[in-house]
DNA sequence: CAAAAACTTGACTACTTGGTCAAAATGCAG
DNA sequence: CTGCATTTTGACCAAGTAGTCAAGTTTTTG
């Protein structure tokens, strides 16, 4: 039953048996699917207990709020979605480094676009229900990568940048390509689903951002 | 001006007085401002009139569906952001043209974020109201400009480069200072509202993309 | 200035939707 | 198998919201 914290929903009760953990599931995925679709408000607690295929009543069961599943998915994918960033080793090399990041973002992109859009929604509108989460976990994140980069930079091994400038343009570029499907696709046509497009996609933004920071003659 | 398009509801009869253009402004004004923030789904009438100053039904008089209102202003909308894509000129030189062309969008992120916002939400959410427009208008005109810079890198003056995901990172970039903008406050914090903040930003993003796409030796 | 046209609104309807509840069905420990 | 705990759901409710309507007010026009 909720535990329920005051601001997150992520309540891992004491005792979990085998019926919720499959349920909790069940609606997770389906609710992942609407949300990143519709948004949170153009979602309906019965769509998503039909798609999870049980009734809204015991949907509510496990989750009494519709706002409770929302906030148990941004938390359950922020944690996987940031940790490519938090992989970056300080001692590798800086270019290899920031293009294995660069990699790993393309590829999550392309294998999860939902839980990018989820995000992409959530902070289109203001972060209402993450804007603590981001003062609390991203930033410090984000500010202990952007000294290592400055780092990078000071000792000569990558041209002079603005390493949070950097960061968010490899965020930006990288999750267009899941928030903006529609267009990508309408632009360029059949191409994108086809094999190779996403090795295509990750040659062409590694090879503009690498040579653009790689240290100057 | 949205010219009345068929599927489009921006409806400008043989006749339009004086108070109708008033009102007409009044509403899409206050709705580019809640539809922005709030979505489509997020945003009633009720809230548009009231920021307008008029009564619901009165709203209604102008437009008479919330759909109408949010069509009209993503058509009024979608022609000046697409504008400085238009004046990339071809016989221009290939760095100074796209200099100017990322300059003009970081201006106009923070400028007009809330336009860059609606669409963002638009497009999130699988186009529903525009993808007749992305493939008659937006496809067409990348489609000359992508040619254009094909031919500049044939020609040399660019690092070989895949067009449309050059100009899919020029786009990236530029609005996620819009669309994000809590996010990029919430690791940037103070240094986001002043004064040459928007400089600083178009230097690193100027200083990343042109290096990236300079003619290699 | 009088009539017509344009504009404005209070009150209302129909419908959607988040959430409740009490009772039934099922699972499970002893 | 028995009885308690967990799970499931049909029926329902209250709030919110898009859109209507008929009756009033203001503006324009001849």
């Amino acid at each position: 039953m909720a535990r329920a914290a005051k601001t997150s929903a992520s309540d891992v009760p004491e005792k979990t048996t085998r019926i919720q953990e499959i349920n909790r599931r069940l609606i997770l995925d389906a609710a992942l699917d609407a949300f990143s679709t519709y948004g949170f408000r153009g979602t309906t607690i019965d769509q998503i207990a039909e798609k999870a295929g049980m009734s809204k009543p015991n949907l509510l069961y496990y989750f009494p709020r519709k706002q409770n599943i929302y906030v148990t998915l941004l938390e359950e994918t922020l944690a996987e979605w940031l940790a490519p960033l938090a992989d970056i080793d300080p001692d590798g090399d800086p270019i290899e480094q920031l293009r294995k990041y660069i990699t790993l973002k393309i590829n999550m992109s392309e294998s999860h676009p939902e839980a990018s859009r989820l995000f992409a929604n959530e902070v289109l509108h203001g972060a209402p229900a993450i804007s603590d989460f981001l003062s609390a976990h991203l930033k410090p994140l984000v500010d202990e990568k952007a000294a290592v980069i400055r780092r990078w930079v000071g000792e000569g091994k990558l041209a002079p940048v603005d390493p949070y400038h950097l960061i968010f343009m490899i965020w930006a570029t990288t999750q267009h390509y899941a928030d903006f499907d529609v267009q990508v696709r309408a632009i360029m046509g059949g191409q994108v689903g086809r094999p190779g497009f996403r090795e295509q996609t990750a040659q062409a933004v590694l090879s503009i951002i690498l040579n653009g920071i790689k240290p100057r003659g």
